[in-house]
DNA sequence: CTGTTAGCGCATTCAT
DNA sequence: ATGAATGCGCTAACAG
């Protein structure tokens, strides 16, 4: 790898006349610009990035963690972050937590280390203390948490309408009948999740009906424990719900398997909705009646926000929460409710 | 954010023994290692990646490129070869290329820049010259190239065994009964396209089926154009092929989509196999055949060969070429031909 | 417009 | 075992 040293030799100029014909900031002659531009090409030189950030204090990176790149919302969300990043001078390197609060203070460290300018974060839910992640907000580089948000730190966010998102799928599978609904959460610990269940809720509320715990399952994000925690529930016959609301697309695929693994099937034997798309629906059977997140938007925004705050300072405005509507779809999975023995709370309610 | 100045301050030793506790190369009396350690931790001292790099001229950092990181293979490549790569002590950074080869180049250029200390490669399937990969791996800079390969160039590499897979999958649909089968490529630029391709046709042959160029589906791997050209060819009746093979996940779901926009099923109307899995098939109908590849070993191959080079130096050992089996999912969609008017080339043929 | 120069933060000799 | 000094490649400030 040549350096801007023997480009100015091969070109017979000055190193400040190459950078400067690289930067583009100050002026150079024509001919003097065209013999570096040729030196350039000949040596196949590239710019150390490495020895001008350490010159700039700057990176024109920025640092993206996820819980789980094979979550495909992530990957939605990192891409659109990336184009928009482009467009605006910067580059993103995503990297894993593994949704362990471990991983993700190694993770931030790591970014922090390659000094990216800012970083766009969605917290791991895996317990473990959290105090890295006020540390790192602390330490005024700039930071904007998307999708999941962590509690008590005043930290710019763009994520999706929790609560109404959540109440507007429940209240749709109220509507096609169904009064005993059970609701499959991820971590409590996280908020996301937590307003979510408040949505739930308070659609259970609105229509008359008062929520059970018995019918609110916490589970890990993981598909085994979802599946094992579904299964302990649904096989549980006598109270078995009518319907089944999950609040992520990690909770959703594991329920959705444990019917399946039961010998039922939806909307046959429990109707189903869920945050995020499960499957190509104009392919695959049953089509799935999901909460779509603009996960593009997402991305786009929150890059947004962040450059903007490395390049106006990171007090040059109040904090910034978005949050943005989600669209429910409704598809075959959220059909009427069975007329059966297993649906005795029905008429005790309705 | 503190440098190791500071810290030398703090802790009332020189910078030097600061390093030398950070790196851990030169012994340190303990007494003056707690101090620094304990300096370190009151700062909130993360070393300076980029200075260091600067110095030692190598970031141990790995570049991954991959043609969208919205296909689901190549997040799980990616997140194992993250995971096999840490382990050795190395991150990885992951760049988008667009499957544009001007994108690709930028992104190289970008990863270059960055002075990682070796790239992951899966080519840019777009057209345009390929020159810059060609520097790129002249430059002696380790590469290795994974899932696709590019043509004429000196490299290690690791895929799938492509030819061997085709062949698998067709063979299969023959041995169905399916003696008119259609396959849908992606382009046949990719050296990748046309081994499977190859390995369609060796099927065929091997059946006593001559291959026909009409039942060669060419498209390019956006969903718009799959569709597009699996309809003109789908709806001309007489000559519909009675199963279709797909090379890749993008190929797959657009003419399956195609295959129900047009009011057909599989496998009633057509059999269907493809490379890569479209849906959970456990949860959702139809179960589609598909041939799997060993993402996760594909990735941590790829990352080991190139630790390895990077270690070991770029002439350590003769190029590599790892090619992997890929296993085939039998499911529903494969299932055998109608027997109808539309199969005229069965009894002309078995 | 063009050239010279002083660090950016750190790992590394080389002395001590 | 510790410290002082050097330079990695580059940008920016300055001088010419």
């Amino acid at each position: 790898m040549s350096t801007i040293k023997e480009v100015a030799e091969l070109a017979g100029v000055s190193i400040g006349t190459v950078s400067h014909v690289i930067g583009g900031s100050v002026p150079v002659s024509v001919a003097l610009r065209e013999k570096v531009l040729a030196a350039i090409n000949k040596l196949d030189y590239h710019p150390n990035h490495i020895a001008r950030s350490l010159k700039t204090r700057t990176t024109r990176t920025l640092g993206i963690v996820v819980p789980d790149l094979t979550i495909p919302f992530y990957p939605q969300v990192i891409r659109s972050a990336e184009t928009t990043a482009r467009v605006l001078g910067y580059s993103v390197i995503a990297v894993n937590s593994d949704d362990s609060t471990t991983r993700q203070k190694e993770a931030l460290s790591l970014l922090r280390s390659q000094r990216v300018d800012g970083v766009l974060l969605v917290i791991a839910s895996g317990q473990g203390s959290d105090g890295h992640v006020k540390k790192l907000i602390a330490s005024n580089i700039p930071v904007v948490c998307l999708d999941r948000l962590p509690d008590g730190v005043e930290v710019d966010s763009v994520c999706v309408e929790d609560a109404t998102a959540a109440e507007m799928a429940v209240s749709h599978l109220i509507s096609r009948g169904h009064r005993r609904i059970a609701i499959v959460t991820g971590p409590l610990t996280l908020r996301n999740e937590r307003e979510r269940l408040a949505g739930y809720k308070a659609a259970l509320r609105r229509a008359g009906i008062q929520p059970v715990s018995s019918l609110i399952w916490e589970t890990k994000l993981h598909a085994d424990d979802v599946k094992a925690t579904c299964e302990s529930h649904i096989l549980r016959a006598p109270g078995r719900p009518s319907a089944l609301f999950c609040t992520n697309g990690v909770t959703g695929l594991g329920a959705l398997r444990c019917i399946v693994a039961c010998g039922m099937s939806t909307p046959e034997d429990i109707a189903f909705a869920t945050f995020d798309e499960l499957s190509a629906d104009d392919v695959f059977r049953p089509g799935i009646t999901s909460v779509v997140q603009p996960a593009q938007e997402i991305g786009s925004k929150a890059a947004q926000i962040l450059i903007d705050r490395i390049k106006n300072g990171i007090n040059s405005r109040n904090r910034i929460d978005i949050r943005l509507p989600a669209t429910l779809k409704i598809r075959e999975s959220s059909g009427a409710p069975k007329k059966r023995r297993s649906s005795g709370l029905i008429s005790s309610v309705g």
